[in-house]
Order: C-alpha cells, then sequence, then structure tokens
DNA sequence: ATTAAATCCGAGTATTTTAATAGGAATTAA
DNA sequence: TTAATTCCTATTAAAATACTCGGATTTAAT
C-alpha cells in the first residue's frame, strides 16, 4: 500500500515546476538539481505528465515545461494517477471497468471494502488542488526564511 | 498503491473464519480449499493475524483456528494492517514514529498530501468491522441460494 | 550555418519485493 | 500409536521497481 518514487518525485517535480515557473519555461536539469533526483530518471515521470495533458514541454534550446493549465485546476489527484495510474487497491471489476467482469461478484463481500478505500483515496487526493500545495509552500519558505534552500537529498 | 495478496488473501481467510466458525476450530486447509488458495501460502498469512492477536491457533489433531475476539472488536484495518503493515502511502517521519527524522521536514510540503491519505485509508478501514463483513455475507448468501458454492478462484 | 541546450524516445539492467514452494519439527485428539 | 494439524524456517521463480544509457530531434542564440 505504498507510492513508488514515480508517485513521490513526480508530484515535487510538479510543485517544484509550479513554484519556480516564471515567464520562462523550467528546464528538467533544475528541476532534478532542486530535487535531487536523477534527470534521466525524471524524464520518464514527466513523460507521463505530460501524456495525461498536465505539463506541456518545450523543445529546444532555453525550452523546458511548463504546466498545462493553471495550478487551481490540477489536482493531487490527477498527478498521482498520472503517474501511478488508478488509485485502487485491487484489481477488481467492480472497481476498474477494464477488469473483464468477476466471476465471484455475486458472493464477493470484500468487494465493498475495497470500494470504501478506493473511494476514501481518490476523495482525498481531488481535494488538493497544485495551487494549494504552492501556497503552502510559499508560506513556509517565508517562515523557513528563503536563504535556507534545500541541499539534502529527500526521500518522500 | 496497490494491496498484495497478503491482505486480500488474508482478509477473506478470516472473513472465511468468521464465517464458518461453529464449536469447532477451521482448519486452514478447509480455508485453502474453499479460497482456493495455497495452504503453505495461508499458512504465512495466517501467521501474522495469530502475531497480532487476531487470530487464535489450536494444535494438534481435530486443532485448526479460531477468532481471538468477537468480529465486532476486529476492524478490517486491524486485519489488513496485520498483514500488510501500516497502511501508509510513504515512508515519512511525519507519518511514522519509526523512521528517522526527515531532514527536510521544516520545507517539505507533501507532507500535508501523505498525512491526508493516510488518515482517509484508516479511517475508511477501521470503519468496517468483521462483523459487518459477516452478516453482509449471509445476507448475500441468502440472495445467490445456499447451494451456489464457491467454486472458481477470485483474485480480489 | 553552426552550436549548444534542451526535449524526446526506447532499450537495457541491477535490485528489491512478491508470491509462492518445500521440508520438517512439535503438538494433540482419537 | 497414528494421523491430523499447527508451527517454523529456508529457498526460489517471477515480477516490479528504480534506475542508467545512448542517441535522435528540435530550436534559440551566435
Amino acid at each position: 500500500m505504498k507510492l513508488t518514487t514515480r508517485g513521490r518525485y513526480g508530484l515535487r517535480a510538479v510543485l517544484d515546476l509550479a513554484v519556480n515557473t516564471g515567464n520562462e519555461a523550467v528546464s528538467l536539469s533544475e528541476i532534478a538539481e532542486r530535487q535531487g533526483i536523477s534527470m534521466n530518471y525524471l524524464e520518464q515521470l514527466i513523460a507521463k505528465l505530460k501524456k495525461s495533458g498536465i505539463v506541456q514541454g518545450i523543445r529546444g534550446a532555453q525550452g523546458g515545461y511548463v504546466l498545462a493549465m493553471p495550478p487551481e485546476e490540477i489536482s493531487v489527484g490527477d498527478i498521482l494517477r498520472a503517474l501511478e495510474g488508478d488509485l485502487i487497491p485491487v484489481d477488481c471489476s467492480e472497481l476498474n471497468s477494464g477488469d473483464t467482469p468477476c466471476i465471484n461478484s455475486d458472493t464477493c463481500v470484500t468487494k465493498y471494502v475495497w470500494k470504501r478505500i478506493t473511494d476514501s483515496i481518490n476523495d482525498a487526493v481531488d481535494g488538493i488542488k497544485l495551487s494549494d500545495l504552492v501556497e503552502k509552500s510559499k508560506e513556509i519558505q517565508k517562515e523557513a526564511g528563503i536563504a535556507e534552500a534545500n541541499k539534502t537529498k529527500q526521500t518522500c
């Protein structure tokens, strides 16, 4: 029941992008350095975010990435699902229409459990917008003093 | 963000035990057969449940397992945590006191996300008691007709 | 036109986790 | 005494994860 580094790194990357976007696009190398994540790996994560329409790539020199939408319109749920796939605790046809119908659907009781977990997770992450995190981030930066940079490798 | 077979099989095993307990203990081979789970594997799962004080083993011939508490006092959360470990989406010191304190705790913003997810999952599973599932199971059995047995291998 | 900075794309790989299997020791009712 | 059963530990095949690597393509700046 863990998120992978895809979700963890990826969310931090999008937040970094949102916080550090000015007039110009933000390059992957900048994000990778600030967040202490390998650029090669980050590349794969941002590809997923691009495919889901969360970020937009700008090719060529001085290129980079920008958010494809205003941060108010991007939920943490959108980001995590782009990176991790559907946030469902089990492969169950009652939760995922893509699955072949379950033979035991009639007598299955645990499906109620899986449904509750699924809904609670998705409600939670959809209730948080990227803009909320950006705001929180700016508050915290103010409190901690702008000088204090992010030098250490973070795992979550 | 998936439960493993430990959580899925294990919950089904406990439910099977709860539903099929009469005056005598229920043997693992019975549960394994009814649920279509390898007995050797189930053994490992039930060991975790025993360690967490959810079931009690009765050794020797005609032995088996019984619930260590009435099903009203066992939550699905208790069962899943016994099988999967803490239901937390990331290894973060803000969520798990066992972790070494995070260096970035001051400037970390994603921790708010992890906290919300953690709380929502645990609230959801702690709100469902084993007795709720047993009841549901009996309702469904009645509807489906008692004759219809669980012959197929179920994955969730 | 050339160069350098960047995204884009697909292949390969070491490590870890999962999902088992296997074998045997200990216990106890019949 | 036997058979049924829990209990315990070790091993292993397959899958997933978390990367690394090499190169093609695009484009702003010179």
